[in-house]
DNA sequence: TTACAATTCGGACATCCGACCTAATAAAAT
DNA sequence: ATTTTATTAGGTCGGATGTCCGAATTGTAA
């Protein structure tokens, strides 16, 4: 009985796992419901059923992508104590996600994509790279003692750092064949 | 008879034209070959006449997209001489970008993601993002003093240089609320 | 056990899409 | 003028997709 619960769960979250799977090996404009439902081993209808239709199953998978790297990013920089170690940690999430987890990204590039045509989208991959930002700034930013900028605000470093992370890396991912990863280490530049 | 070849000329340009239109206003996984159709003002069959599929004509919209930058980019650095103006004008590049002509950036973003997906358009992508960053080199990285880099390669700066810019103005595209296009110009610290 | 609610299942639907085909028309070449 | 090629037009086909529905099954509470 309480298996069977758990399985109930397990179900509705099968569904979950199975579409971010799919969405993260092909894109999300390539993936059917009755492909996430033959990942999940789930009858189509059930996708109706516990999301009401294809988009409420995308929004889901996004808000699970988003605790993702909140709680990731977070826990890789509250680990550290020293701003410039945080800085390398930073760097060095970037650099195993690449290379141990290069779906999460995709997912998180392909979403961004599809958060430039759907207002819904739109709001909450904003409010990841805001968010995300002000971990940077609250965690990298605050403690620093700032010589180089000279005017910009620590909302626009951050944002900054943000984006320059995530430009290098879809060119990373992008040139598979040249290994460009050193140069995600750029980013301590900044800091000098 | 001129007339008439410019007209047939035209009208494949048209289908080209149109297409570019509607991906960069819907996405390329929202747009279908008969509202390609429908905004050249040509029945269906000419799409598969004049580009063999659907891919086929995507891939030579992709073609034009990469001209333009291209073009427009090396156009904007060889006006200027220093490369310290160089640097502010592709600031300034990418700030009317967005400002003026936000679809063709939202062209390259979707066109990067789907690139992420298949290898024809990862190829073509990967050589765009290469030359850009050639072109950063050659314009801006070899002429210059460079005392901040410690053991980075010109390669892996004009990445990372072309990465901030990319990863910073699709932030500043989703968050069109609030104005953050002062972001970019923190390309400059690079450079002091 | 019985009655009720939640879940699972299989199937059907209307719609849209890309690709293809054939005939008609215009242009060019002979 | 006649043949030949290039272009335009309209329509069809098979297939895939998202959504919905009704029945069957299971779990829960009385």
């Amino acid at each position: 009985m309480i298996k069977d619960k758990m399985n109930k769960l397990n179900q509705s979250e099968r569904i979950l796992i199975a579409a971010s799977k799919c969405i993260s090996s092909r894109g999300y404009a390539n993936v059917s419901l009755r492909d996430i439902a033959n990942e999940a081993g789930v009858v189509l209808s059930q996708l109706n059923y516990y999301y009401k239709n294809k988009e409420g199953l995308f929004i889901e998978v996004v808000k699970m992508m988003i605790k993702k790297y909140l709680i990731q990013i977070e826990e890789c920089l509250k680990r550290e104590v020293s701003p410039k170690k945080r800085v390398v940690a930073l760097i060095k999430y970037f650099k195993d996600l690449l290379k141990y987890n290069p779906e999460l990204f995709k997912l998180l590039y392909d979403f961004t994509g599809l958060a430039l045509w759907t207002p819904k989208f739109k709001n909450l991959l904003n409010n990841l790279f805001k968010e995300l930002s002000n971990i940077i700034e609250k965690y990298i930013l605050n403690t620093i003692q700032i010589k180089n900028i000279k005017g910009y605000s620590p909302k626009s470093l951050s944002r900054f750092i943000l984006g320059s992370m995530f430009g290098t890396a879809i060119q990373i991912l992008l040139a598979d064949e040249e290994d460009l990863s050193e140069t995600l280490d750029l980013v301590e530049i900044l800091f000098e």
